[in-house]
DNA sequence: GCATATCGTGGCAGCGCTAACATCAACAGG
DNA sequence: CCTGTTGATGTTAGCGCTGCCACGATATGC
């Protein structure tokens, strides 16, 4: 597994020997355990260093029972969103010592959510995360008995199992009211699929904001996130003439209705006023610029690693407490040049 | 890890003991070995079924000294390709029947890819794929005594280590070839990062095809493979009088400079043809939808795994010698209505 | 009929590590 | 001077599984 100038890598005996001390002091030394003198660490450090010696993690895991493997339940890792998330929740565990092991989901349901969290637990995972962001996931997963350590990520904050999420309530408020701000006075909105938890917030942010101004909600589109669903969106806006500001699901939508909005001379911010969701990398060279919600993924990464850990560590007698991480991450708001006061 | 009605979950023993045999059978019923009964066979698979018995992985490895669980090194899982590739590799190994784990390059030299294929092999994988489009990315691997079985994503076929890729040179012959047959006698190329191995094999592709035609190259242009870039390239571009087409070296270029011609008053496809690369999913969508060359993400996993396992069985004794995969898969032209015949 | 090949099965050892207990020196207090 | 206590180390026993060898039971050869 390793590059050894002798035939095969070292082991803990191997070290223990260089270092005369027994295997097990080897073992206190790799574990921060207190007790043992400064200078026979130091030495068999040295030894470690001498002869490139690496733990075996399985050999570890199997001993004591733990890995240091977290499991990642993924879905459409080539969506912007979940590509973000799953990038976060590597980086956030790697940088507390911790392998990843994936599996997207293929298909949406209470069997494929199943036969992911097996295939994670076949492989000695210490914890899962799973990016769970349809009801029917969520619901899978909530229904099941694991025996694992779990996290999700989801707005539907409050279950069995922590979970983390960005804001969609406070982020569809921000969009709308921007473009309440702006004066405009009907705003529309072309949500995501219906069997998506951050649809259901962004609808719930996009009611309660005209709500609270005392405004009529248009009646409510519904997408799939793609390009193409938004600029079927895009034509049907484009047959009436009371369109003046639209908050799309995503940015990807956004783009398919400026698409069609494009096509039938509709300007844009001009006629009407657009703002998206995510930030993708697009966003900002899109024409014209998107205005959109950015929605912080290292930070749900962050949190989803600590509540893991904090959960893994509970079943441990000797947990060091960790405080629970906030399930809430605040979206902002990045304005570009797709808003604007309404003309007509 | 498991759910029982037990405390703790069924191991081979109690398996063993309620099928009436030695733990050493389940073993071999477990691992296909020939010499069992099929009457003890079914005994044991019962118990197993019965028990809900599932093999621990990391004793499995540690006894066998072989996991199932290969890792992949990426880079950048956010961009379309990586991120598409890592789906098709994480797809092709399940259906092997091994697990995925995975590190993200943070940076991409030879210290960050020592890091993640030690991070790997401390996880005990069987296996890696590394997905290094960067010069930098594969000379480091290529540099690596890594005692791991390798493949690598890159077009750098030729190696120690078997490699992998979409085939760049005909995806951008398939791109010039079809301006050139729209009757463009000048086709220029906004490259990607020139580190990249795909962008060689892109501008090869252009530079070759156009030199087969008798017709000269203009000066390359360099993007980074952001909308950005593109959009910049697209600003420059502009300026001249003599640019009817340009072959893009993604779609993210593309789409940014479709953006600055737009803001010029320069129409696509009536006064420029663009080609992109890579058909993302927003490609048909675009202002006017986005004529490009898709890779096949899925086939490129599919092979990678076939001749990682091939390797990964090359060390062991019984090998079933499997064929050696083709290292190039086919790219091809999807046609849209971002290219025309000249007009000026 | 006996020696020999073959099949199905069990026993034993060991993968590389950690946990729990055992040990032993050094030192404190009475 | 003896006992109790502490800190540093070694010893022993597994974790759950697979590899190898051995064993008895049939099937096969002459």
């Amino acid at each position: 597994m390793r590059p050894t100038s002798q035939g095969r890598a070292a082991v803990m005996n191997d070290v223990a020997r260089l270092a005369g001390v027994s295997h097990q002091t080897v073992s206190r030394v790799l574990n921060q355990h207190p007790s043992v003198s400064p200078a026979t660490r130091e030495r068999v450090l040295e030894a470690v260093r001498q002869l490139n010696y690496r733990p075996n993690a399985m050999a570890r895991g199997l001993a004591g029972r733990r890995s240091r493997v977290v499991g990642v339940v993924s879905f459409d890792t080539i969506l912007y969103g979940p590509a973000s998330t799953l990038l976060g929740i590597e980086r956030a565990a790697r940088a507390a010592g911790y392998g990843v092991s994936i599996v997207t989901l293929e298909q949406v349901d209470h069997s494929g959510m199943v036969a992911a969290l097996e295939a994670l637990a076949d492989q000695s995972v210490a914890g899962v995360v799973v990016i769970a962001p349809q009801t029917a996931a969520a619901a899978a997963l909530h229904s099941l008995p694991l025996g694992v350590a779990a996290v999700a990520v989801e707005s539907n904050v409050g279950g069995e199992i922590p979970a983390i999420s960005v804001d969609q309530v406070t982020g569809a408020r921000l969009a709308v009211q921007h473009l309440l701000d702006l004066g405009h006075r009907k705003v529309w909105h072309l949500s995501g699929p219906r069997d998506w938890l951050e649809t259901h917030g962004r609808i719930e942010g996009w009611r309660s904001t005209l709500e609270a101004a005392d405004l009529p909600a248009p009646p409510l589109m519904t997408g799939d996130w793609s390009a193409r669903s938004g600029y079927q969106a895009g034509l049907e806006l484009a047959r009436r003439t009371d369109v003046t500001a639209v908050f799309a699901g995503n940015d990807q939508m956004a783009l398919g209705m400026m698409r069609a909005f494009h096509e039938h001379g509709i300007r844009v911010p001009d006629d009407v006023s657009i703002v998206g969701f995510d930030d993708i990398p697009e966003a900002e060279f899109l024409s014209p610029p998107l205005t959109t919600i950015r929605q912080d993924f290292d930070e749900v990464g962050r949190r989803c690693i600590a509540a893991l850990l904090r959960a893994i560590e509970a079943d441990l007698p000797e947990g060091p407490d960790r405080p629970e991480p906030d399930p809430y991450v605040a979206p902002t708001l990045v304005l570009r040049r797709s808003t604007a006061a309404p003309k007509r």
